[in-house]
DNA sequence: AGAATCATATATGTACACATTTTAGGTTGA
DNA sequence: TCAACCTAAAATGTGTACATATATGATTCT
């Protein structure tokens, strides 16, 4: 998080809890959030409310109507698809200033072992490790955004990144019972490995070409979400914001 | 704006006073923003000014420290650059989108109209009109964004548009007086026209790469600034807290 | 003299009260 | 039946008080 706020705060505890019950689906897209019921039913005062309230809004979660008064946000598919593209756009960015204006030893070191870690939780696709993937997945995307070796756009990426079904993991989680995910990881892990080979030899534009369709792979998985009626509205955080 | 905060509320007030002490040197980078002091200021309590804070370090012209305190951003010339590269990367993003997706004829030609303003603003570049360049060069820019049809690349551009600098219209205002960048003025209604044909024609590529050189003018013309010792640090909105 | 320590002053985090605005529902009138 | 209006309930915007945490500066000890 960018926005230091101590980490045992009521404001803290506020954001966590409402965010949880906005991600789970305990409020509906469009349904109020009052301050004073918000207040009643987390045990907290109106201001450390307010205040979470005004982060969930910066966070894309919730918005502040001319009134003033707040309501949880509803998203289209193409809303979601467009937040990928645009991730995928700046993690392209990313990539190819950190081939550009290269990586140290150091980073490159890392990010080796971190390939190689993931080499093993996705197997050959058939028994995949999906909580050290998922783990692992999300260092991994941190590592280009870092490698970029800008505070800015590490921030811009952070900030894109909290955005509902926008992130790397988004479509991770919980999905390990969906067939065509696993053959994703394969092509995603390879992938991985291109985009490291690129930022290594300073192939500037490789890299951000790889990253923008690597991102394409999430909106792949968000169609096929979307398309299986199967699926609880629930399993993955924050699909129950998506409208049509 | 993308917060609907009502625009005469006390917050409004605390938040527009501040930016402007902020942007305008009353501040120094670094320096430490007192809630109580604040309010005696700007004569209004505590809870907007907390509230207008919070709004800053959104904005990325207020740090929030690990205490709690606020202090004034400092950044590097290095840092507005990469703001000003991932500004361009979004705005080629757009105009991309806007290229794939189609404008409507309507769309284009408000363009057309607004171009047709510029060129009289610009003429043969010996005698700009500043204030009209200005604001149509702002206008122009909000067209592009608005033009790929995303409402959260816009709410996203918006945001980055905000950051100290990183606006299209960052180092327009006040300039008037260096002899290079009349000059520039040229170049950069040439690349607009060139923008809006690659859309219209629906070039996304061409439309997006245009895009991105056209904000690498915004970097040349900070690196000008930078140099030039004369220029008051206070000249231009923000400049102050540039530190290197 | 310099470093560690302690006390005071100041700032932040939070609760709460109150005024104003907004919403919601019912009533009246066409 | 529907629309406009009016009234009551509820929510937001803001000020203020107080507890806790943090910073500052004097003091003491080495």
């Amino acid at each position: 998080m960018t926005d230091a706020v101590k980490t045992d705060s009521r404001v803290m505890h506020a954001l966590s809890e409402t965010r949880a019950l906005i991600l789970g689906g305990a409020y509906a897209p469009g349904e109020r959030l009052s301050e004073p019921i918000l207040s009643n039913r987390l045990n907290v005062s109106r201001t450390p409310i307010r205040e979470a309230l005004g982060l969930l809004v910066q966070e894309g979660l919730v918005e502040r109507m001319a009134s003033g008064r707040c309501q949880v946000s509803s998203y289209s598919t193409q809303d979601i698809m467009d937040a990928i593209e645009l991730r995928g756009t700046i993690e392209g960015l990313s990539a190819r200033m950190a081939a550009e204006r290269g990586a140290s030893n150091r980073m490159l070191a890392d990010c080796r072992e971190m390939l190689a870690s993931l080499d093993l939780a996705v197997g050959d696709g058939s028994a995949v490790d999906f909580e050290q993937y998922v783990a692992l997945n999300a260092m991994f995307h941190d590592w280009i955004s870092g490698a970029a070796g800008s505070s800015i756009i590490e921030r811009e990426t952070e900030r894109i990144n909290r955005m509902p079904l926008a992130s790397p993991s988004a479509f991770l989680e919980g999905q390990d019972q969906i067939p065509a995910f696993r053959g994703s990881l394969v092509v995603a892990q390879r992938q991985h490995h291109a985009i490291f080979e690129a930022i290594e030899y300073r192939e500037g534009a490789r890299a951000e070409a790889l990253c923008r369709e690597h991102a394409r792979l999430a909106r792949q998985n968000l169609t096929l979400v979307m398309a299986d009626g199967s699926l609880s509205r629930n399993s993955i955080p924050g699909l129950s914001l998506v409208k049509s």
